[in-house]
DNA sequence: AGTCAAATATGACGAATATCATGTTTTAGG
DNA sequence: CCTAAAACATGATATTCGTCATATTTGACT
């Protein structure tokens, strides 16, 4: 366990009213705040790993980190994207079994990390917690069954510009319109599903035909119907 | 909606300790069995529709049902079987959405109707059945993520060879020993996720090697080290 | 600034698997 | 029992995509 850092009061929290505390009342945060534990990950650094037991869940406060699971050949599958506002490692602690992904920074982060026994004290008295988690646990599912779908029926190219939008609509852009995260084209390419050189390959394609901007690990959107039509998405 | 037919009680429904109600007490119980629909459908019908709004959740009292989903092409997507003890629809009840899938029937079903406020006010006040709901999403989720890195990952005849594992780990054998199910091939590669035509050379070949026995539809497992081995699963 | 490792890039090649075509068998319905 | 449609089967071919090889560039750390 890292360090407790600078203790960030949840009531004052900039994602309070993003997160699945939301609904919530003041008391029930004041009880969370008085028992979490708030710590800081440099970038890279893992904050659990896969098949270790699950003590608690954590509240991202700042910063991106990716959820992945090794398959059978040791490469790496990136399952989701987590940001803040966001928490992880729940399924584990609501399904009574070890983590099934890894935890990695993509950044610095603070997280704040909830023991079990606190989580579900929480979710035994708060009914609208129960269901905000329910509603994100539906959501995640109806995503993942539509990426099953995908996998399963869409060419690659069409997954690679499917996921540029996804990226963006996950972590939007920055002051230069770039879209605000640094992935290498391996991670793009564990997020896609596919081989990296296929998404080197399909990037710079993209890239000559106007597409996107490739500078480095930035991805600048220049032309997005063709983007949306290339990822072949009417909806 | 279907006719009312003979009324299953909930309390005398045999799926009842296998269900999402498994920890509830028996006045909730009979509260639900006073306000559910219970309705029987014949093979191939369809129970509801990916894209109609959700009106309440399924309870399933016997019979197999498939979801699935359509894909841009409008090919077939298989993204879950379900079994008496199961509940489907609750996904789109829980995130506010419309059916994210269709539910068809594999059989001729017993299903019991539960409306959405009868639902929702029970998850509203049984903390229990709040809790057994987080469960069931929290393994579909994990499932559905390890169905991600699987698709991404492992080659079709490993995947075939996974497939059937799953079948008979859902729905058992019958007397003669044969997986409990009669899907169509192009069912089966809908699941897989692969071309019909791959799926039937690939059944094939498992025949040749004497790792399964086909007769019709029915897929008998005569060598399930072998089976494991080609599915490459190692826990 | 210099060095080394990691990341990116690109070509050549081959394997896996989809697609197309066509024929056979099974099944459901009258 | 007969017929049509659906399901199953199999071969030939096309194509996508992964793998391997090899540069080149970038970035992190003395």
């Amino acid at each position: 366990m890292k360090p407790t850092v600078d203790h960030v009061e949840c009531k004052n929290c900039s994602t309070r009213f993003q997160s699945v505390f939301c609904k919530t009342e003041n008391d029930r945060i004041t009880e969370i705040d008085a028992e979490k534990i708030c710590s800081s990950f440099k970038k890279g650094e893992t904050i659990f790993k896969e098949g270790s037991y699950a003590s608690g869940v954590y509240c991202i406060n700042a910063g991106k980190i990716k959820l992945s699971m090794l398959g059978d050949e040791g490469k790496e599958q990136i399952v989701r994207l987590a940001k803040p506002g966001d928490i992880i490692g729940y399924k584990a602690l609501l399904s009574g079994d070890r983590y099934s992904a890894t935890a990695t920074t993509l950044d610095d982060c603070n997280v704040c990390f909830i023991p079990r026994e606190i989580f579900m004290r929480i979710l035994q008295k708060d009914a609208a917690i129960s269901f905000e988690m329910m509603k994100i646990l539906s959501n995640e599912l109806r995503n993942a069954e539509e990426k099953i779908t995908h996998l399963a029926q869409k060419p690659v190219r069409e997954r690679v510009a499917e996921t540029i939008l996804f990226l963006k609509e996950t972590y939007g852009l920055d002051a230069e319109k770039n879209i605000n995260i640094a992935l290498t084209r391996e991670e793009i390419a564990n997020l896609v599903g596919t081989a990296t050189e296929t998404t080197i390959r399909l990037l710079s394609e993209f890239n000559k035909e106007k597409i996107i901007e490739l500078a480095g690990k930035k991805i600048k959107i220049i032309n997005l119907p063709k983007l949306i039509k290339t990822a072949n998405i009417y909806d």
